[in-house]
RNA sequence: GGGCUCGUGGCUUAGCCAGGAUAUAGCGCUGGGCUUCUAACCCAGACGUCGGGGGUUCAAAUCCCUUCGAGCCCGCCA
């Protein structure tokens, strides 16, 4: 809706700016919104400074050149000093609550667009997720979502590990150490991988038997490859289990190996060289980025004669990029150089180049996390210890409900709050890890959209027993004139822009905290306005129909953040 | 040493790319509100050199330079 009333305006505006015989650039044409105005231009700085007058004085001269035309969104536009505010009408009221309850689910839905191969997680099989890894879990997932509901088909790929350094470790590990098959099988792999780290610290030569292992998977050795893919598939079925508690999923599951088989790995190589880019430095192939800005070269063969990681990630994104319009990465940190030494090399030799979402680090109060040293967080600890401490608030709060009702709720909050509090701020941020903040619940966060969510549906539930209401009955929605009222149906209209936006620039975040201020609406509504108790008839039929839109946005809301929305708590 | 990212009230954080009207919100703090649709809620208040310095501009949290602090990365790991 809010897309639609921003179009209208901006060609309102255009029009007006060229009858009173002003020139601007389409790209200077933005809004903005504030407390003065639904949207507000400052055309007239641009303008100001293009003509060398007066901004108060232009700003006056375009309004009075403005044409609504009729049934417009648009009800009034004004000038306030320099500022050109757009001011939208009833109409536009009227016409989003309509839309929500003919739309529902799909309402903030764009139109079909392109296929979009979307690749995010992809740990290593060496161990458990870490608070860490589900950063790049919850980002990649919401913005899978977020894409979807912009209109973009989107495929989603874990890109696993099954031929490294560390699953040769790995590897090793199971053949040395007995395993704890009492273990969540991922959590047990940890456990022999971290054995064999510091016996491979204490005895250096240990390193030659797994460079054995790598040279023997390189050239198809089927025990060893056998012996590879058992540890690989223990540790990904455990990270799959977590992946599926916090409500992620893959469509696929891409193999490094499956790229080496295939000879996709010797072919790029090839037509890598074939750019006369590469050259042999002590018995590696390198490749010469130099006019992309990368000082140093790439490494992409070993001096044995092996691939490496970014070989065989070349060899991925070549794939990739014949069965997607657009490719996009979620990378930790510590991966932007390499990204963009990947991005170079695609551009060398012509293939379509992913687009990059690189989220800080999550580290621990004592230091970074290493699976390798066993210092890390896992998931599984961190969900097990929110979903008690949502446990002991449900047991609170709801202590007449049955004890699988409480469990359930306690699932639903403890998981949201978790993907909650790591969407809800900008990739960029480097962020500490602590156990009080992460177990805390009274913040605006998950709980408190849900529990706006499950507000609405009580109300709604209640109406239908003592009035026997019914969601498909006409209403009036011109009746909703309170402030809330009229803030809450805004900030519905606004989720497709909010969409939108967070679809374009790839930012989640933003949805994130879109939600929290449509359930900051919906409470401030809930607050001042009786719904059920409301003197009119017909004034409660509408206000009953804004629940039940307000309930529709927030699930729709949640639904896209990956959160979900109880309808009782 | 070089590169990238971040620095906004006690803490966490939005805004920065496309400079403009009172700098966003939460936690915490102070005070108030449940015989009314779930108080995981609502209302009011205090708290800010937007890391420091310089520059560009009619106008800088936002752009440029510089400096300090934090994180990440810098070829045969992934």
């Amino acid at each position: 809706m809010f897309l639609e009333l921003k179009a209208q305006a901006t060609s309102i505006l255009k029009d007006a700016i060229q009858k009173a015989g002003l020139e601007i650039e389409d790209s200077e044409l933005y809004f903005e919104t504030s407390s003065y105005a639904d949207l507000a231009s400052r055309a007239a700085f641009r303008l100001a400074s293009l003509y060398r007058q007066n901004p108060k004085e232009l700003a006056a001269r375009i309004v009075s050149a403005i044409e609504i035309p009729d049934g417009s969104y648009i009800e009034e536009v004004s000038a306030s000093g320099p500022y050109i505010n757009f001011h939208a009408g009833r109409h536009y009221l009227d016409r989003t609550v309509a839309t929500v309850l003919e739309e529902k689910e799909k309402f903030g839905c764009g139109a079909p667009k392109d296929k979009i191969l979307l690749e995010h997680t992809s740990a290593n099989p060496n161990g458990p997720l870490h608070v860490g890894h589900i950063r790049n879990s919850i980002i990649g997932d919401t913005l899978a979502r977020i894409l979807r509901r912009a209109g973009y088909d989107v495929e989603v790929q874990y890109y696993v590990n099954d031929m490294g350094r560390q699953i040769a470790v790995v590897s090793w590990a199971c053949e040395r150490f007995e395993l704890d098959l009492s273990r969540k099988p991922d959590s047990a792999i940890a456990d022999v991988y971290i054995k064999a780290n510091v016996e491979l610290d204490k005895n250096p030569e240990y390193i030659k038997e797994i460079d054995a292992l790598m040279e023997k998977v390189e050239a198809g050795d089927v025990r060893t490859i056998d012996s590879f893919n058992k540890a690989v598939s223990l540790a990904i079925s455990g990270i799959k289990e977590t992946l599926l508690r916090l409500n992620v999923v893959h469509d696929k599951f891409v193999s490094e190996s499956t790229f080496l088989k295939s000879g996709a790995v010797h072919d790029i190589v090839e037509r890598i060289k074939a750019t006369g880019r590469t050259k042999t430095d002590k018995g590696a192939l390198v490749v010469d980025l130099s006019d992309y800005g990368f000082k140093k070269t790439l490494v992409i063969q070993r001096s044995n004669g092996t691939s490496l990681y970014t070989t065989r990630d070349l060899a991925y994104h070549e794939w990739k990029a014949g069965q997607a319009d657009r490719i996009i990465d979620i990378f930790g940190a510590d991966h932007k150089l390499i990204s963009g030494q990947l991005r170079a090399t695609l551009n060398v030799i012509g293939i379509k180049e992913p687009e990059v979402v690189i989220f800080e680090f999550v580290s621990l109060p004592e230091g970074s996390m290493s699976t390798r040293r066993g210092q890390f967080i896992s998931a599984d600890e961190l969900f097990d210890r929110v979903t008690e401490a949502a446990l002991e608030q449900v047991e609170t709060r709801r202590p007449e409900t049955a004890d699988e009702f409480k469990k359930q709720v306690a699932e639903m909050v403890g998981i949201g709050a978790v993907r909650y509090d790591i969407v809800r701020v900008s990739p960029e941020k480097s962020t500490v890890f602590n156990w009080k903040e992460a177990l805390d619940f009274e913040k605006q966060g998950a709980p408190y959209i849900q529990y706006s969510h499950a507000r609405a549906c009580s109300i709604l539930e209640k109406a239908k027993e003592e009035i026997s209401w019914n969601s498909s009955a006409e209403i009036d929605p011109s009746l909703l004139v309170e402030d809330t009222e009229i803030d809450l149906i805004k900030k519905m209209a606004s989720f497709d822009s909010i969409i939108d936006l967070a679809a374009r620039e790839l930012k989640p975040h933003v949805l994130a905290i879109y939600a929290r201020e449509l359930a900051d609406a919906f409470n401030q509504f809930y607050r001042f306005v009786p719904v059920i108790a409301a003197e009119d008839e017909k004034v409660r039929a509408a206000r009953l129909a804004l629940v039940n839109c307000a309930r529709i946005v927030l699930t729709n809301s949640l639904n896209t953040l990956g959160i979900a929305a109880p309808e009782s708590m």
